[in-house]
DNA sequence: CTGAAAGCGCTTACAG
DNA sequence: CTGAAAGCGCTTACAG
């Protein structure tokens, strides 16, 4: 492969010279640059990424360790932090944690040890000590979706509190009592804030949520249909099934299937995070939206804003309840008009 | 950060040392490795992944430029090559070119730049120059899903021709005679391959596949509605639409509904490639599966052999039909038992 | 077994 | 405006 010395040699000129017109630098004559620019183009030359990065100390890269690339939330998460990135000068590369704790830090070791400019992170636990670690040490970082408490990280994430409350409400209008619940992992800040909200709007009705009607999931599908087989045989099973997020409703859908029962006749099913394919599933699921898309911009923007010395902005955006014909609404029912949450 | 002349000022040794026991060299007195364990340790030395590239000209970095990733068939192979990646001591940097041969490009090259030790693409069109260029140059490349006739580049991909046969096998024995089909774009090989393997098949039966049938798409989810809304417009819509990947399918879904008809009494639906939201759509779709992660995991091998000088293996592998109801036949009706590729 | 030194491909003060 | 030289953080013959 060419280097920069060969295109200096065709261009008769110094490696210095051909750098500065590579960079474009203002102090370089007219002559100089045409020259380059043409040895540049007959030698098909591309500058070494790992020699410029090791030399100026930036790489113009952000790392993104998200917790599921399985997980639709996820990769539209990461398409639009690679376009936002992409738009601001920056490359993204992705480490996909599988929500498994050893192999998130993997990947932070592995991004670090790249000297990307900046990380993202959606953790897959709450107490990795790297984690910690990496947010006291030079590497800007930012959190997405998930973030762990009393580190000095900003974050970018969706509120699902009154969404929750907004679907507790519609299923309480429904005549639903019996409610449960699919939770992600305890350790992670959507595991137990969904539960929390949950339980709290639940309270507001006066409804309990009692342990037997709390799963523990891990956010993915087969814990899903775990969980869901094991309220299938409760002696008195939930009218609702409400899952964490979008595989672990996938998981609880095969468990209701394989049990040969119908939603949302024999049972309800509600979901967070909304994905195309919930408007056709047979029937059409009720889920909580999340403002998925900006989430990345926004998290992109504090991320650049941390690298080039810019105060960041910690982002919280709301999420929204989608009502669908899961929890027993017919579609043509509208949701309460005076309440802008709640849309068809 | 620390750097390997602080481990060494640390351990009281030099560089050298230090580096050979990061590096494993057997030369190594039992006390220094001690010593520079210790120093490593204390101050959470990490080694700089660009410095040691640049020297080594090794990234142990795998580059895989995928189509789409909001395409859950993507995702599975990403997923599926960056296990096997990892297995073998490599990392992964994705790129996503969104369908879009000038992003496929863009990443193609950042990837080049960074000096990945192989490239693995599935290319989104058929004619990139920089991808022939790329073939000819000296990273090893290979091609996965979709690939480039004349190029001297191995081939990781699956063969659907002959679930396609059992499709309109199934479609025929079903009655339906009008079958459209929503194809992908020519320029890619996946793109005209399912179109041809379609109309031959249709061929054996007498069947014809008039222009008015054959919709062009980009294997993204809007084409797949135009390209629907197309059929139903006609005089004489199709009896059965085959969209070429799922992502079509979910915009003819759209379509369908939008008209306000239903699937499979108005019109069938079936879907190159499965995913696990098909077993819950109403109705649940017939779709043609591909051996995802098996294709990840060849690819792989195939991009390895090539880096570390063994020869590679083109490798294709058949796809296979999975009943299912969207294109009239009762999920209670056994395929074909002398069929093992027909399965439900 | 260990260290001094060269060099990977760049960028950037510094001097002219 | 241009070039010679130092240096980013490593690895690896080479010599001892």
């Amino acid at each position: 492969m060419a280097g920069i010395k060969d295109v200096a040699a065709a261009a008769g000129l110094s490696v210095a010279t051909v750098s500065r017109v590579l960079n474009g630098h203002p102090s370089v004559s007219e002559d100089a640059r045409t020259r380059v620019t043409a040895a540049v183009e007959g030698l098909g030359y591309r500058p070494n990424a790992l020699a410029r990065s090791l030399r100026t100390d930036q790489t113009r890269t952000l790392g993104l360790v998200i917790s599921d690339v399985l997980n639709p939330y996820f990769t539209e998460l990461a398409r639009s932090v690679e376009e936002e990135a992409r738009a601001l000068g920056y490359s993204v590369v992705i480490g996909n944690a599988n929500e498994r704790p050893e192999l998130q830090d993997h990947h932070v070791r592995t991004l670090l040890d790249r000297r990307i400019d900046g990380l993202l992170v959606s953790p897959a636990d709450g107490s990795s000590p790297l984690m910690r670690q990496t947010a006291e040490g030079p590497t800007p970082m930012v959190f997405v979706d998930r973030w762990m408490p009393g580190l000095d990280v900003p974050v970018v994430r969706a509120d699902g509190t009154g969404a929750v409350r907004d679907l507790v409400a519609h299923l309480h209008g429904l005549g639903h009592r019996r409610l449960a619940i699919i939770a992600g992992p305890a350790a992670t800040t959507t595991g137990h804030e969904r539960v929390e909200a949950f339980r709290e709007a639940l309270h507001a009705y006066g409804i309990p949520l009692p342990a037997e009607l709390v799963g523990q999931g891990d956010f993915q599908a087969d814990s899903g249909r775990r969980v869901t087989e094991g309220f299938l045989a409760l002696p008195e099973p939930p009218d609702v099934v409400f899952a964490a997020d979008n595989l672990m409703a996938l998981g609880a859908l095969d468990a209701i299937r394989a049990r040969g029962l119908a939603v949302p006749d024999d049972i309800g099913l509600a979901a967070f995070d909304d994905i195309p394919w919930f408007v056709h599933t047979g029937p059409p699921i009720t889920a909580i939206a999340q403002p998925t898309a900006e989430l990345g911009r926004a998290a992109v923007h504090a991320l650049t804003d941390l690298i080039e010395g810019r105060p960041p902005q910690s982002v919280t955006l709301p999420a929204r309840l989608v009502v669908r014909r899961s929890c027993g609404e017919p579609a043509t029912t509208a949701p309460d008009p005076r309440d802008p949450r709640s849309q068809l």
